[in-house]
RNA sequence: CGCGGGGUGGAGCAGUUUGGAAGCUCGUCGGGCUCAUAACCCGAAGGUCAUAGGUUCAAAUCCUAUCCCCGCCA
């Protein structure tokens, strides 16, 4: 642990071309229900997040849109602040990589390394994809008929040679690896902190860190045609977002929070440059794990994405916060589904504290009228407090928070349990028993009072509504665990009691989801276009598709006609966009990393081309063979498990449950009709 | 031999580092209670811990081989 009372903790800088979505949530969520545990333990803690800016991504979209890189980000990076005010994130500061703070910084450092000597310039040669704009690591690349091909799109690679920037990097690495030898707490959870020492001990090249291929990125200075690598750029602004006087305070503290796939560039790559700045090497380094939707693989190209503004929405922002931090063991992929939210907010979050809330308050008010009893007798749940503060302690410490919330529901339970001990509503009916029932009520409110505090980190809303009913107008998110004192509710006047988190009916629940898509998807972002380039199935893209047009609006899910899919109108012009040409399948092969796809290669008459098909559950390679289809010439390549498609079949389906039980190919009645000709 | 994650009662998972009576949540069944959001409390059923070998007094845990799932990036 820190030796002193700062905390500065970190979020990754999001990348500003992704939509937001549950993975961003959760990295975010843990770092502010972190940063609240702190501060109510008396901590001065910064909290960090913000945006990368930078990049080709964005170079190309801005030129799409017919905006300026700048103008396109000022727009965009707005899609992160709104979610993280959506989601009550309580960060002190947002830095974005195209502020001039950071830029200034960036380029400092960069210089600084120079004149020491940590980079110097130098020719980076490699194997490179053209069409790619890449460069292929020697490990990665395929050998395809004795030629190296790229493993993404299978094209072949020429050898490259440009002018780089490089950091000595390695030079520090001996230290590095000492300085976790004597840390092993830098890197967590310990399965990270092997792989990386593993890495580390396997050597580490030197790394380039400048590109001339790019315009979007600060330029190195003093020598424009280069521009500062991405990674370089965004690492920093740890740093850059702190000024003098807050460096000093804060960064000797600094905990990054990141997700597993970037361990390499904050246990690394960060580090080496940090030892190369003789600064002080992050204290911990918390990596969580990824999240899948209804058991399936989230990933911002596929658009199956949670839309944690939309679950929100539906659910409210504390059920959502809880469950992210709940399900899922620290470290640990998690899986996100809908229904398992529902079973928690109605068994923790209404059964268990919800109804320990209503029915507490409700006998205050009905034996005590509404104030709370005093009573000094030692309770079994008096005397589990100290002990469930600090086991919360101790998992906040070790990021552990479904364990802090184990142990707080534990709590709550056993207060539920106690109740059915002691059964006040007997010691009501008796005169003699009324000190038993003041120690009864008092013990119990204590429990709810001591309970909202725990929960604050977690549900500040919800902690503070708890305390609104508990007569107590004070935020428990500005209170300190120290100062609370075990039976200091006594003479409280209580308010009425409220329903803290209604029960979904999971039946009308289940028969509501039937009728709409059971994944929450982006309306705003999402087009059939934009699922189509995104490498999503012809099927999924077409389910993706009719799910929208979706509002966002009341709270509970709208039933929707079972038989009408909802499809957006579109004009004849909208229809003449869309290119489809009669074309035949001379080639399938399978792809063994698909249980989906087939590898197609389609003759148009004037050219041949390689789709990818989702169709493989449906056809075998000889059904296929010397088919005649119809192919969407215009839509726009995508990548689909590695292989570049340039086009997408059509074919008709019939659905249950959302799944594809049979599929048929569109295919010309005419038989003699030439490859190449045009449908509409 | 590309890399990584995983296979534990009906479902979802913990436990594997450091071997020592198989655990949690949900669901099911039975009972209790009536303050409460059909909530709460108690009890029960249900697992040869993927498979096959091995080490050991003792293996979900260590070793070897095999099979099967899931990702390839937040």
């Amino acid at each position: 642990m820190s030796d002193n009372k700062n905390f500065y903790i970190t979020t990754p800088i999001y990348y500003v071309n992704d939509i937001p979505h549950i993975g961003h949530a959760y990295t975010t969520t843990a770092c502010d229900a972190i940063a609240r545990y702190k501060r109510m333990k008396g901590y001065d803690v910064h909290f960090l997040t913000g945006t990368d800016e930078h990049g080709q991504k964005i170079q190309v979209s801005a030129e799409a849109k017919g905006k300026t890189p700048q103008e396109l980000v000022d727009e965009i990076h707005m899609n992160f602040k709104k979610l993280w005010q959506v989601l009550n994130i309580s960060n002190d500061d947002f830095i974005r990589t195209t502020e001039e703070r950071h830029i200034k910084k960036v380029q400092e450092i960069f210089s600084r390394l120079i004149s020491q000597g940590d980079i110097y310039k130098g020719k980076y040669s490699g194997y490179y994809c053209v069409p790619d704009e890449t460069y292929v690591p020697e490990n990665a690349i395929i050998e395809h008929d004795g030629k190296k091909t790229c493993p993404d799109c299978g094209r072949e690679l020429i050898i490259m040679e440009e002018e780089s920037y490089f950091f000595k990097g390695s030079k520090y690495v001996p230290e590095l690896i000492k300085f976790y030898e004597e840390h092993v707490k830098a890197v967590m959870p310990k399965i990270r902190y092997n792989e990386i020492m593993s890495f580390l001990k396997g050597g580490v090249k030197e790394q380039s860190v400048s590109r001339t291929s790019l315009k979007w990125g600060i330029p190195v200075p003093g020598d424009e045609k280069h521009v500062i690598y991405v990674w370089f750029d965004a690492l920093i602004n740890y740093i850059s977002a702190l000024d003098d006087k807050d460096f000093n305070k804060y960064w000797p503290c600094v905990r990054h929070m990141v997700g597993k796939d970037i361990i390499r560039f904050h246990c690394v790559t960060w580090p080496l440059m940090l030892l190369a700045l003789g600064l002080p090497l992050p204290v911990e380094i918390i990596a969580h794990g990824w999240w899948t939707v209804d058991g399936e693989k989230m990933s911002k190209t596929r658009k199956n994405v949670v839309d944690p503004f939309k679950i929100v929405d539906e659910y409210g922002l504390h059920p959502f916060r809880y469950f992210l931090l709940r399900e899922v063991p620290f470290g640990n992929d998690g899986d996100f589904s809908e229904l398992a939210l529902v079973n928690r907010i109605n068994s923790d979050l209404a059964n268990d504290l919800g109804n320990l809330l209503n029915r507490t308050l409700q006998m205050i008010n009905n034996y005590r009228s509404g104030i709370v009893p005093g009573s000094s007798e030692i309770s079994p749940l008096s005397e589990l407090a100290p002990e469930i503060l600090s086991r919360v302690d101790e998992a906040m410490n070790n990021y552990s928070y479904d364990e802090a919330l184990k142990s707080i529901w534990e709590f709550i339970s056993r207060a539920n349990k106690f109740i059915d001990e002691t059964l006040p509503w007997k010691l009501a009916k008796d005169e003699t028993q009324q000190g038993k029932l003041d120690y009864v009520l008092l013990n119990l409110y204590e429990a709810l009072r001591l309970s909202g505090l725990l929960i604050a980190p977690f549900m500040p809303d919800t902690s503070k509504r708890l305390y609104a009913q508990l007569g107590i107008n004070s935020e428990p998110v500005k209170m300190l665990y120290e100062n609370f004192s075990w039976g200091a509710g006594a003479g409280t006047r209580i308010n009425k009691a409220e329903v803290l988190f209604p029960r979904i009916d999971v039946k009308a629940w289940h028969k509501a989801k039937a009728e709409v898509s059971p994944v929450a998807r982006t309306s705003e972002f999402s087009s059939l276009r934009d699922n189509m380039k995104a490498g999503v199935s012809c099927k999924q893209a077409e389910a993706n598709a009719r799910v929208f047009p979706s509002q966002s609006t009341t709270a509970q899910p709208q039933p929707a006609p079972v038989n009408a899919e909802q499809v957006n109108e579109i004009g004849i012009e909208d229809f003449a966009k869309v290119e489809m040409r009669v074309a035949k399948i001379i080639n399938v092969e399978e792809i063994p990393r698909s249980k989906k796809l087939y590898k197609l290669e389609v003759d148009l008459g004037y050219e041949t081309r390689t789709v990818c098909s989702g169709i493989k559950a449906f056809f075998s390679p000889e059904e296929l063979m010397n088919k005649r289809v119809i192919l969407v010439t215009n839509l726009k390549p995508a990548k689909l498990c590695g292989i570049m498609s340039n086009g997408m079949i059509l074919a008709a389906s019939v659905k249950h449950d959302g799944v594809a039980e049979t599929l048929t190919l569109l295919t010309p009645l005419d038989e003699n009709i030439p490859l190449g000709s045009k449908v509409s």
